[in-house]
DNA sequence: GTCTATAAGCCGATAGAC
DNA sequence: GTCTATCGGCTTATAGAC
């Protein structure tokens, strides 16, 4: 229980996160890894099987706390379930406005492993997802709305197209279209149900 | 006038075109294009500077065959505007189904090349997203909508989202449950003008 | 568990002949 | 304009000592 320093692993998956979502996946060397980590490659590859699996450690490592962010945004904001909703995509605007700012590591990582459609790291990505979109469904659900799981899927659409709009363009008031868009369709369901 | 045969580099742009799309940039080499187009690197790059170059012509070739696939969409459907938008997202959700379709060229490519803002091939798909955009607003504008600029942007979160989406889970469905909310956000903004 | 050293091959790009 | 040949460097991954 008592095991507060970092692990070995632990300082190699936080360099490989850092350099693979600012540089992204194959731009990235396992050398490059290694040193940022501050141990040899072989000490890397005792920890991790290949780069394969230092990638899926780097998005598993991602999950739990962009969840637990975009619950808080959510839970902290003012005003009804549209409010609540559009109060994410605002906070992410205001993110995504810092230059270090690269999009989603996940659907980054998606991309440019699109011609390896069953990568671990597709699959952690694609799970990331799916736990938002039905956490997003319960909440629709709890508040009495008709289609709660289509509703969600929206709100997904929504989510993922600004981070993609907004990593081309460079503009960050594509999140607050994409908020406006999100409250429009809440409301829009909560009137008819 | 006269010049029906096709020249070396565009043999070479259609060879890198079929790769660079299936593959990911990064995974693809010179070599491989050069191989691929039957002739030799050297060859390669005479015709182009550099790889970055030969990136960009890839992109350049995709600009207005997929704007002019999107208009003939939205052009050749019945009913009324919003239905003609959904109409965009239901061709698209069936060629997503396709075995070799693997998401949007333009977003990898801006995915992959995250860590290099300024690079000719984001810029090339910035400005393709753009015009399809401009090319929205101007009809909805036409129709009398009010705010025809931000209905067309949410459009293109939508559209991009699906795009990231159906990637990430192979789920072309999620296309449908975008042409869905494009075409009750349509609706609503033709109710309120 | 961490090290030094290296394998074996691929990378983008170029030299110089014809 | 297209060829053969090759540069120097980087790639993932491994061998074997301690």
């Amino acid at each position: 229980m008592a095991k507060p320093e970092r692990t070995t692993r632990e300082g190699i998956v936080d360099a490989a996160s850092k350099l693979f979502y600012a540089e992204g996946i194959r731009a990235v060397s396992v050398d490059a890894v290694a040193e940022a980590a501050g141990v040899t490659k072989r000490t890397l590859y005792y920890h991790f099987d290949s780069k394969d699996d230092l990638i899926a450690a780097y998005l598993e490592g991602r999950d739990q706390p962009n969840l637990s962010l975009f619950r808080k945004w959510f839970e902290a904001a003012d005003g009804d379930l549209a409010a609540k909703v559009e109060a994410i995509f605002v906070n992410l605007a205001r993110v995504a406005r810092h230059p270090k700012w690269k999009g989603c590591g996940f659907l980054r990582t998606a991309a440019e492993l699109a011609n390896m459609p069953g990568h671990p790291a597709i699959r952690i990505g694609a799970a990331h997802k799916k736990k938002f979109e039905t956490w997003l469904a319960q909440v629709f659900c709890d508040a009495g709305i008709d289609d709660a799981g289509e509703l969600a899927r929206q709100m997904l659409l929504l989510l993922d197209g600004s981070f993609a709009v907004v990593l081309l363009h460079r503009d960050a008031s594509y999140m607050e279209s994409a908020g406006k868009a999100a409250a429009a369709l809440v409301r829009g369901a909560t009137a008819t149900s």
